[in-house]
DNA sequence: AAATTGTGCAACCGCACGGCG
DNA sequence: CCGCCGTGCGGTTGCACAATT
């Protein structure tokens, strides 16, 4: 029988989005809320189909996306609760505002591994990488015991971390904010820091060469060699102060979407079409 | 200047899950 | 309980651009 495809690729259009087809998708999100998503390229007007639009509704044209690097807070974070989620994307962009799990996920396998690599830190499992021997048949012997206990050390912790997991979306549920993950850990009964090495952010020396261009605006200026001495601290994940695209602003808070309202009659619309037309490169169209 | 290699990111693909009849 | 459907998620791919040779 087989499952039916999400679609009928035939005649669909593949690859990147034209200004037009955001365009409209975004009128027609303004106009009707989201909706059922496989209706969405129909009624829009879009030879696309509906997984692509919520795609790139929720990664690129979703109004409150913070746009640009990850700041080291970000990043801390990041691993911070990579260590205690694993490949969760989803789960951890809730904590991030403005990010979405596809950009975290990218951030991730560009950046951050490496830099934890670097640092001489297993991005998987966020312990030390025991750096292979060769030379002395014995120590190979202890290498693999090492690499054995390591193991059976790695299943023991799983089940552990399964239960932490549990219990740390239960707890991430029931707030409705950020939750500063070094808080649940304190509060998670029956796990023990020491089983898993977390990276605290002292221990994060990057140097920050001044010339970098990669090293986005946001820490642009100061010339720090630690991660935190441009974050200002490993206790609390203070967010930077971002170089917010105008096109944020209309949405009220910054950080607040919830309670926007996706109907024009709201009044927001003409905030909208004022600022799309203003900021966005490839967004120069009038929606109203 | 041209060719090659590396990097980053947007988008796609396929599977899993939950709701509903 | 079962199957269908819509949606969400994570892994992977492909392309554009940058860096290097």
């Amino acid at each position: 029988m087989g499952r039916q495809p999400c679609c009928e690729k035939v005649g669909l259009k593949k690859g990147p989005w034209t200004a037009e087809e955001d365009k409209k998708l975004i009128n027609f999100i303004l106009t009707n809320g989201q909706c059922c998503w496989r209706a969405v390229p129909k009624l829009a007007g879009l030879l696309r189909c509906g997984k692509s639009c919520r795609l790139r509704w929720t990664n690129y044209l979703r109004p409150d996306l913070k746009r640009g690097l990850l700041s080291e807070a970000e990043e801390n974070m990041v691993i911070d609760l990579h260590s205690h989620l694993g490949n969760r994307w989803s789960k951890i962009a809730a904590h991030l505002p403005g990010r979405t799990d596809n950009e975290i996920k990218n951030h991730w396998n560009t950046h951050i591994k490496k830099k934890l690599k670097k640092m001489g830190i297993d991005p998987q499992t966020h312990k030390p990488i025991i750096p292979p021997t060769h030379e002395d048949p014995q120590n190979q012997l202890s290498q693999a015991q090492t690499t054995e206990k390591i193991e059976k050390d790695q299943k023991m912790e799983d089940s552990s971390k399964e239960t932490l997991v549990v219990e740390l979306e239960e707890e991430l549920e029931k707030s409705s904010t950020s939750v500063d993950a070094d808080e649940l850990l304190k509060n998670s009964p029956g796990f023990c820091t020491d089983e898993v090495p977390l990276i605290q952010p002292h221990e994060i020396l990057v140097s920050c060469p001044s010339s970098s261009s990669s090293s986005s605006s946001i820490n642009s200026g100061s010339s720090c060699t630690s991660a935190l001495d441009c974050s200002g601290g490993a206790e609390e994940y203070l967010l930077p102060c971002m170089d917010w695209p105008e096109s944020m602003y209309f949405w009220g808070g910054q950080d607040d979407f919830n309670g926007w309202d996706l109907f024009p009659d709201s009044g927001v619309g003409d905030q909208y079409q004022r600022h799309i037309s203003l900021d966005h490169d490839s967004w120069k169209f009038e929606l109203f």
